[in-house]
DNA sequence: CCCTGATTCGC
DNA sequence: GCGAATCAGG
C-alpha cells in the first residue's frame, strides 16, 4: 500500500481527533501502526495539535545511538510559539458542582450500558461479579481497550465510578464474570410476573 | 502482559 | 519516502 493523498488525509484527519496510530492503521488498512508513525512524522505533525495538549511526549534529548550530533546549548533560537491551549473541546465529564444538599441531579451525560441492578440473575453469577469487582482493575474510560472489561461500576456522576477492566473472555466485551450476568441464556429471562 | 508514541536506519 | 526494529514508557 502506498501512501495516496486519500490516506494520509485520512491519518491526518484521525491522528488529530486523537486516535493512536495503531487504531489509525487498523482503518487505513495494510500498514503497521509503525507505519503511520513514521507517516505522521514525515508529514511534521508528531505533536496533536488542534486540540487538547496532553503532552505525553514532552521530549527526549537522550541520544542513545546517535552517531555525531554537534550540539550546541547555547542557541536558544526557537521560541516555539506555544499554541493557546484550548480547555477541552469536547468534555465528556460535566463536572458536577458539589453541593452537599442536594445530589444525583447531575445530568449522565452517556447512556449507561447494560447495569443489571437486581434482576433475576443467577445468584451465583451476581455473587461472582460483586466477588471480582473486588479486583477490578478499576480503569477509567480512556483506559479501556479491546480485551478489559468494560463493565461499568458505580454511578459516572460521582467519583466512585469505574469500568472493570479484567482480561475478558475470548471475543466478548466483559470479563468472565461480567459476561455471566450480561448475557443471560433466554430460558433464564421468563417474564418474571411484573 | 497489554498498550502508547519516538527514533533509527537500511532499503 | 518508507516502515520494521527498536527504544522508552504507562
Amino acid at each position: 500500500m502506498s501512501w495516496t493523498d486519500e490516506r494520509v488525509e485520512l491519518l491526518k484527519k484521525m491522528w488529530s481527533e486523537g486516535q493512536s496510530a495503531s487504531q489509525i492503521a487498523k482503518e487505513l488498512g495494510g500498514v503497521t501502526r509503525n507505519a503511520v508513525i513514521g507517516k505522521v512524522h514525515r508529514l511534521g505533525l508528531s505533536n496533536r495539535t488542534g486540540g487538547a495538549a496532553p503532552a505525553a511526549t514532552p521530549a527526549k534529548p537522550e541520544a542513545k545511538a546517535k552517531p555525531a550530533a554537534p550540539k550546541r546549548e547555547t542557541t536558544e533560537a526557537p521560541a516555539a510559539p506555544r499554541e493557546e491551549p484550548k480547555p477541552e473541546p469536547t468534555a465528556v465529564v460535566p463536572a458536577p458542582a458539589p453541593s452537599p444538599a442536594r445530589k444525583a441531579i447531575i445530568p449522565a451525560g452517556q447512556p449507561l450500558p447494560p447495569q443489571p441492578s437486581a434482576n433475576e440473575i443467577s445468584p451465583e453469577a451476581l455473587a461472582k461479579v460483586s466477588a471480582i469487582e473486588k479486583k477490578a482493575k478499576r480503569l477509567t474510560l480512556m483506559e479501556l481497550t479491546e480485551r478489559t472489561c468494560k463493565w461499568p461500576v458505580g454511578d459516572p456522576a460521582t467519583e466512585d465510578f469505574w469500568f472493570c477492566g479484567l482480561p475478558v473472555q475470548a471475543g466478548k466485551p466483559y470479563c468472565d464474570a461480567h459476561v455471566g450476568v450480561a448475557f443471560q441464556p433466554m430460558s433464564s429471562r421468563r417474564d418474571r410476573k411484573r
